[in-house]
RNA sequence: GGAGGGGUUCCCGAGCGGCCAAAGGGAUCAGACUGUAAAUCUGACGGCUCUGCCUUCGAAGGUUCGAAUCCUUCCCCCUCCA
């Protein structure tokens, strides 16, 4: 059995904050299983790395033997979380909902002990909620404190719109904790002050009030935003290998640090060794290959992966080789030939016709490697080609 | 309820009867340089059967040879007063 001092050193490695940290020494040292709760949206099942982050705390706190209240928010899903951007999402069904916890499902369990999980839904407790529940939980919240919120400072200020229901979100999520009783909430450092709602609502109620940890956003491949899916800097813990590998050798040197930091399992004393080594004039390129190795590693089944992937890596793009294997394509053509764009935008290599053609005037499409540079090319039917749209998009087209 | 401001292409934001597929910036994409890094530079950035045509400026109608720009109605947002 692992001591609290020790227990404590863990959990506090990679937090931005815990609130309060005394409180949670007491119940560490309780010896209770705590129930550590974080909640996550119905809507987008594909989880990234900025998720994990996250995900890898709880798991660590299962480590530690305590139980992880995973709250699927189907309920609050439907107001929309007013969190950053004020994207108005349309309320999901039963179905689509089940269909996500289940996908989240498989995606959690890469990282989280199955037997210490418990998925919660918060529609269980929030769908029989009456209005005068509502309206009770409510009166418990002033509009300045609401106001303190920064996002909703920035737009109050701003003069953007803030609908009211956009007040109750924090509510709902604080009662959610009154109801799974969490001993303790982790989220983003964004989701600070809704998970501070939580303590206060749990005093209400008569609770102790639960000890909030949040944890750093992880910025994007960008390097400025924070991941998400909706910006498209996202690195998905479902993608191919090569993939991912790709996309985390685009990272800049600088964002590579950030990434050890949250996201590696390596030991603190050996990432400072290596960027000791960097500033002695090592390429900062193979200890990118660490970090990418080590990711893809632990989503796609062990270091052969990742192996793998860079030995796949280093073929394409350092020997410039072609991939292994490509997408297929076919296309079936009327009078014996198609003209290169829409064969391009037929296969899914451009978006558009005009799209491709302005691909071929700016020298980015090859075919069998070599480089076109008119648009008016006509492919007959019968020929096969491998066609390259910039530096990573290939497909080999047969034409018929 | 009253008064005023506003809704422009992925985002921000100019335009306010023809020279507007619409300035500028950001994002993005391609090329050069590289370590598929960053930075930088160059170019592109509505669609199409592409020297032309079609569709866009909250929505629908209208005025005009011609509308993002003017008029009418409607929808939405914000501010101030109550």
């Amino acid at each position: 059995m692992i001591g609290t001092d020790e227990a404590l050193r863990l959990i506090r490695r990679g937090t931005d904050e815990i609130l309060l940290e005394s409180e949670l020494v007491e119940r560490l040292t309780s010896g209770r299983r705590l129930r550590i709760k974080a909640g996550f949206d119905p809507t987008a099942p594909d989880l990234h790395l900025g998720h994990t982050v996250l995900i890898n705390k709880l798991r660590q706190f299962q480590d530690l033997g305590h139980e992880v209240l995973f709250l699927i928010g189907d309920f609050t899903g439907m107001i929309g979380d007013p969190t950053g951007k004020n994207a108005t999402r349309p309320p999901l069904t039963r179905n689509e909902v089940i269909l996500n916890a289940r996908t989240y499902k498989k995606q959690i369990y890469k990282i989280l002990d199955r037997k210490k999980t418990r998925v919660e839904f918060n529609s269980t407790w929030l769908g029989k909620m009456k209005a005068a529940d509502v309206i009770g939980l409510a009166a418990k919240h002033t509009v300045a404190r609401m106001l303190e919120r920064d996002d909703f400072q920035e737009r109050y200020a701003s003069n953007r719109p803030i609908a009211i229901h956009e007040f109750l979100y924090p509510l709902l999520q604080g009662y959610d904790s009154v109801a799974m009783k969490a001993d303790v909430e982790l989220g983003g450092t964004d989701q600070k002050f809704n998970l501070l709602v939580g303590r206060e609502l749990q005093k209400v109620f008569g609770q102790s009030p639960q000890v909030v940890i949040t944890m750093p956003l992880l910025e994007g491949t960008d390097g400025v935003n924070k991941m998400s899916k909706s910006l498209g800097n996202y690195i998905g813990i479902n993608e191919p290998p090569d993939e991912m590998f790709g996309k985390l050798m685009s990272i800049s040197d600088t964002l590579m640090w950030r990434y050890f930091d949250l996201l590696s399992f390596e030991h603190p004393d050996k990432i400072a060794l290596m960027k000791r080594s960097v500033e002695e004039g090592a390429n900062p390129r193979d200890i990118k290959f660490e970090l990418a190795k080590e990711i893809v590693s632990r989503f796609h089944g062990g270091p052969k992966a990742g192996r793998d992937a860079m030995r796949n890596f280093i073929a394409r793009f350092q020997r410039g080789e072609m991939p292994e294997d490509m997408r297929e394509a076919e296309l079936v053509v009327a009078d014996g030939g198609v003209a290169l764009p829409r064969l391009l935008k037929e296969a899914g290599l451009a978006a558009s016709t005009s799209e491709a053609m302005r691909l071929i005037r700016q020298g980015g499409v090859r075919m069998d490697g070599e480089r076109l540079s008119d648009p008016e090319i006509e492919i007959s039917s019968g020929e096969t080609h491998v066609f390259q749209v910039g530096k990573r998009k290939f497909a080999r087209v047969r034409v018929r």
